[in-house]
DNA sequence: CCTGTGAATTAGATCACTCTAATGTCGCGG
DNA sequence: CCGCGACATTAGAGTGATCTAATTCACAGG
């Protein structure tokens, strides 16, 4: 029921903390923000997870002490090698369950992201490699994530945000954030998913909303929703 | 991350515990041991779930106040209709899970228990359900285990222990206990599963160990294991 | 009827995680 | 260089779940 990270960590010495579900979150929650490049403060911690302030110091003294992070300067942190490695595997367990659910149990895909969320912290690596292996060891899960492979360090965030495209360009999408489920559901009405090509038509530069053409049809997204694609984008004339 | 019980129970009115992982646990272990006609007391939960008898008195009043339990006379407990329901829920998605897990995933039987003893407390609804639907609504887990359905009562234990079967006897294994994982392991090789006949050779009346022979081989199954087993118990002479 | 035994409970403490309220610290604008 | 605002931290408390040690209870044997 408790997990000691001797159970997870081949060699390296032990710490004290027990990888809690609380704890996983933490550490996600740390890694999606630094491996965005954003700071890494007590209050991005504690707005992502829902928590007060006071709650996120104490926990990273914790995790401190069990050299999961280290404070560089003043409410500056940031995940040590060790404390990364665990968050990727959440990351990883995340993603494969989202495929999984998906592909073996038909759950859509605006809803695999609060099921996996779930049961990432509950999967033994027995079973994640079961269903690695039963997927044929995908590489992307059904939004577009690189599903990251254990140990071996990995690149978050190698595509462009749909919102640096201009008026003209096509743009291939890749990924689409999973956390708004209803965002997801709307997009999938339109039939913008990974690997679908659009035609920029319209944007207010800046942050506002745009418009876009998928085969025929053209919808005009939010700017919220925008935020969520990322992908590549070709100039106007198709190759190059 | 929390249920309330509002979540599960449709209409009745809510109470103020949590169905925590802890809690379901306890309900389970109330469960297993009642269900059995034992008496339910503090000490057997304690041993059950490998707490100390205080950490039980404590829970209990907590299941008390929520009407999940009724202390019938000193130290006797008993689940309410209510906290039986809850029980029979979690029962049934550890069933289903052993179930999906062998079947989909290609578990091995010894190994499926200790899985769905954790994925158990965090399967949702839905998920429960898509489960059920894929593997075409199972009435037994590969332990021969009856998968009781949400909201109808059932009958755990039907069948007759193989102890109780005398020398000459045909047997048919109908369900192996799950709990005890090299147990398990060993009856696979033996040939020894739900659905297949045994013919007792002899059998030291009481606790004893017990040789049986099933197609052409003959074993002899030491006293703890044979109580793992339940089935039908035929006469000599084939029909009846 | 009293007492001993075994089980259940109460008492008191700890740990993880959370909160609110109070206090500290950095850095910027005047 | 001082003070102010934003943020981080400390202080203090509560809940859930557990423990050990001490106490209370129910019942059976003398």
């Amino acid at each position: 029921m408790t997990f000691e990270i001797t159970d997870k960590v081949p060699a390296e010495r032990c710490c004290q903390i027990e990888l809690t579900e609380t704890v996983e979150n933490y550490l996600k929650a740390i890694f999606a923000i630094t491996s965005r490049g954003a700071p890494g403060s007590t209050s991005s911690i504690a707005a992502r997870l829902g928590v007060t302030p006071p709650s996120v110091t104490s926990m990273l003294g914790r995790l401190r002490d069990s050299e999961l992070v280290e404070q560089t300067s003043w409410g500056q942190v940031a995940l040590t090698e060790h404390g990364e490695e665990h968050a990727r595997g959440v990351v990883r367990r995340h993603r494969l369950l989202e495929t999984f659910l998906h592909r073996v149990l038909g759950v859509s895909w605006d809803e695999i992201h609060e099921e996996a969320e779930v049961l990432e912290h509950h999967l033994s690596e027995r079973l994640e490699q079961l269903i690695d292996a039963a997927l044929g060891f995908p590489e992307r899960d059904p939004h577009g994530d690189p599903i990251p492979r254990p140990t071996v360090k990995h690149e978050e965030d190698g595509e462009t945000p749909l919102a640096d495209s201009a008026q003209g360009d096509h743009f291939l999408v890749q990924r689409v954030n999973d956390s708004d489920s209803a965002a997801l559901r709307h997009l999938a009405d339109l039939g913008i998913l990974p690997g679908v090509s659009l035609e920029v038509e319209s944007c207010s530069s800046g942050e506002g909303p745009m418009q876009v053409r998928v085969r025929d049809r053209t919808s005009v997204l939010s700017g919220d929703v925008v935020d969520l694609i990322r992908g590549e984008v070709c100039a106007q004339v198709a190759t190059r």
